[in-house]
RNA sequence: GGAGAGGUGGCUGAGUGGUCAAAAGCGACGGUCUCGAAAACCGUUAUAGGUGUAUGCCUAUCAAGGGUUCGAAUCCCUUCCUCUCCGCCA
């Protein structure tokens, strides 16, 4: 969400940043907006200030027993310009916050142009890629090890889903819990059991609502579905009923228009990250700065509903309706978020190091950064089954964006202003692509897999798998 | 799921239609006193928005959103949340 001091102040910037975002200027028509909701408002609160000072000598002349019909009159015929104003004025803020809430971050001036994943910018590589011939990629692997069953999985859930048995199960745990305990032990990291399920208004908060409903799924507490059609129902129009009654219009369009028009409630998003619980832990709070910054990791399931990727690594777990990922969170004051940044992707690097896996840190381009994000650095590991670098980490730092949505705030001690605090989330890493690394990295011949040795003490000491 | 009770400032808590932005207590901050501290006493102590050169003035906010009324913390409706008892349950 945008500051409307920032558009007012610097509308020229403003538009600069929507521009990078490949969007249309949007300043004269914002502070248009802007000037018009003013306009009302002061006429509004001129009005209401009348009406109080009328009210209060009612109350006076009533006390000492006297006739207020004179005065109750005046008051009286304020009341439908005041309802009319009163009326305007939510108009007013509804439309300017729906436009301020549904335009992207502005980017930092260090991120690079570009539309995708291509035109991002290399920072720094790191290990070596390791010569195997004839790499095999993590589906063929884990199949013939028996530890991967996609065919089940398919049976239970569908497609993108996927079933690990034994040692391959016991990895996975192993990878959380390994990161869990870098991050807790030598970062200062806090751990966090968080919901899996949310409101709206924390989807809100983060940025996922309401633009990127179709990115995640949905867990209504259900009455049956006969109840929740007839509930809908009642927001019917009547207008929509007769167009029904005379054929034209189809009863999927009645319910269709009906559905919209009533209120969501009792909705529940499954999280497609931790970051949108544990960023959501000082929403509407106002955090003494002398405690930032707050430092939050959680090894959590992820849901997504992957809708803009039909085709895309259909084959595998490289892309799941489901996986686990560790997350990092930090809460800092607005003067510290640039250097939490960079030591945020440190601590994400640092898992894949100790991992002993090859891969290459980037800046996204302008066009790939995500919505909230002011900055983003992905950490792509190598796959030798791929012979390419994929994305298994993503740290951004959002400034101000996401706690102006979520009226989450700082204050030092003894002053007075509230600052918006600044909010960063980064995987620390994913654990579903960690694991396809590890897998396709220290691939053996014969088709086992070694274990990296810093992951040993958590697998029970085992040192291969297979 | 059933029945009931609630949600008021940093915290506790009073307030059931009109000088209520809200008593009182605690806490915090400032001052007096003291060598210093404690105690005591005095004072200050919400957030957001609008407006003005300015001390300022105005508006809104008593969980959230609507409504009734000349006037709402107080009455009505909806939603969210908390607690108690019963039921169910890992």
């Amino acid at each position: 969400m945008h500051d409307i001091k920032f558009v007012r102040e610097q509308p020229e910037a403003f538009d600069e940043g929507l521009k990078r975002r490949g969007l249309q200027p949007m300043s004269a028509e914002i502070l248009k907006m802007d000037a018009e909701r003013r306009a009302a408002q002061t006429e509004m609160q001129e009005l209401q200030a009348k009406r109080n000072e009328a009210s209060k000598q009612i109350g006076e002349i009533k006390r000492k027993g006297g006739n207020a019909d004179e005065i109750m009159k005046l008051v009286a015929s304020m009341k439908d310009r005041l309802a009319l104003l009163e009326e305007q004025d939510r108009t007013h803020a509804a439309r300017l916050q729906t436009v301020l809430s549904s335009l992207p971050n502005i980017l930092l001036p260090e991120v690079p142009p570009g539309k995708d994943d291509s035109d991002a910018k290399e920072v720094r590589r790191f290990g070596k890629i390791p010569a195997i011939t004839t790499p095999k990629e993590h589906f063929e692997l884990g199949e013939k090890l028996g530890m991967m069953d996609f065919e089940r999985a398919a049976k239970l859930s569908g497609a993108r889903f996927t079933i690990l048995q034994g040692q391959l199960a016991l990895l996975e745990r192993a990878l959380g819990n390994f990161m869990l305990d870098l991050h807790t032990q030598e970062f200062g990291y806090l751990e966090v059991s968080p919901p899996l399920l949310v409101k709206d208004e924390i989807m809100f908060g983060v940025g996922q609502l309401p633009k990127f409903a179709d990115d995640m799924f949905f867990a209504g507490r259900t009455k049956s579905r006969e109840d929740l059609l007839r509930e809908a129902l009642n927001y019917a129009e009547a207008a929509d009923i007769e167009k029904l009654k005379k054929g034209e219009a189809s009863l999927a369009d009645v319910v269709a228009s009906a559905m919209r028009r009533a209120p969501v409630k009792e909705d529940l998003w499954l999280v497609t990250t931790a970051e949108v619980p544990l960023t959501n832990l000082v929403a509407n709070e106002i955090v003494e700065k002398e405690k930032l910054p707050l430092r939050f990791t959680a090894r959590t399931p992820c849901f997504r509903s992957e809708a803009g990727s039909a085709g895309k690594d259909t084959r595998g777990m490289l892309r799941q309706h489901q996986f686990y990922k560790v997350e990092l969170v930090s809460i800092t004051a607005p003067d510290q978020s640039l250097a939490e940044h960079e030591r945020m992707v440190n601590c994400a690097e640092e898992v894949l190091k100790r991992l002993e896996l090859p891969f290459r840190t980037v800046v996204l381009a302008t066009g790939d950064t995500g919505f909230s994000s002011r900055k983003t650095y992905d950490l792509e590991v190598w796959l030798p089954g791929q012979n390419r670098f994929r994305e298994i980490s993503s740290c951004s730092v959002c400034g101000d964006f996401q706690a102006r949505r979520m009226n989450a705030r700082c204050r030092g001690a003894g002053e007075k202003q509230t600052e918006f605090v600044h909010t960063l989330n980064g995987s620390g890493i994913a654990i579903g692509r960690c694991l396809i690394a590890i897998m396709e990295n220290f691939q053996q011949s014969d088709g086992t897999i070694v274990v990296p040795p810093a992951l040993r003490k958590y697998m029970n000491g085992l040192e291969r798998i297979g």
